[in-house]
DNA sequence: TATTGGAAAAAGTATATGCACGTATTATTC
DNA sequence: GAATAATACGTGCATATACTTTTTCCAATA
């Protein structure tokens, strides 16, 4: 016959949390943004701001809302960045017709920057994609999309 | 006979910066630890914070730079987070024998909360976890790894 | 059409991040 | 032992990040 054990507080074992993929990720972070950073130091612009004017490149006039979908970023936090590519002149931010809106659109000055910015970009890309297989760099990028997906809040809860 | 072809400025493919590392990982990033926060937001401590309590935990007492190198994180930055942790009294910061060095200690309280962080941690975590297979986890772990080490200065070159 | 509900955005507050610089302490060298 | 170099750390400044609250505007409805 069984019984049911006590309700003992177990002492966690936090052995485990090396494997915080929170905590990795962050890790991981903090020493790539550090080194694309430091490459495109030389042009006075960072890692966040040419991927931000690159996409706005890519994309065209966007709303603020839709560019912080797009990018997975709180829009509280795009409107800041967006502050410092306005005050250098990168971006325009805009009215939109619906005027509750704000339409983001790279500026000439955005896209002379982006041209210099380039290159040094894609030293640093080809370095770090140096240190690994193609193989593991896709994975890399499929397993980071899988990432953002699984701990995204379901959109098709809000229709 | 071949010429040299005229040193001609082409336009960059954008396109493929949608595979920069640094964007990816940035944005995972920005998904995952906001998706570690909720979970911990009902004890009051985010997901940074835990990390470096549950490393101060199994490190046992630790100088800020030592702190700071095992965890990759600039050390003035590291300074910063434990003003936080001080504040709140998870963490002690005394003078070291060395009188420059500062010794970090995980107090009474910091050990408490994280007792209850634990288990809100293991709840994030497992269900990201159950977002992939243990094969996917583990390459992923590996490359995150491999990423600091490739971007991370020569340590050889110091001596 | 007046109201009400919802959407878009900014401002306030706080933490996270790192570079440049300065200070205090230890180690080294002459 | 004094001068110098190296180490450890903090502060000032700026950007990056996100939650909460407030404001403005549009849309739907009674």
């Amino acid at each position: 016959m069984t019984h049911l054990v006590d309700p003992v507080v177990v002492t966690p074992d936090f052995e485990c949390c090396k494997d915080c993929i929170g905590f990795n990720l962050r890790k991981a972070t903090r020493a790539v943004s550090q080194f694309y950073d430091e490459l495109l130091r030389p042009i006075g612009i960072r890692s966040t701001q040419y991927s931000l004017l690159v996409y706005l490149h890519m994309s065209g006039s966007i709303t603020v809302t839709q560019l912080a979908d797009n990018v997975v970023m709180d829009r509280t936090t795009l409107t800041r960045n967006l502050n410092v590519l306005e005050k250098e002149k990168f971006v325009t931010v805009i009215s939109g017709l619906d005027r509750r809106t704000r339409l983001v659109t790279i500026t000439q000055d955005g896209l002379v920057i982006l041209d210099k910015a380039y290159p040094l970009w894609y030293q640093a890309q080809s370095r770090i994609k140096g240190a690994m297989s193609e193989a593991q760099l896709n994975g890399l990028l499929d397993n980071l999309s899988a990432l953002v997906k699984a701990v995204q809040p379901n959109e098709t809860l809000k229709n």
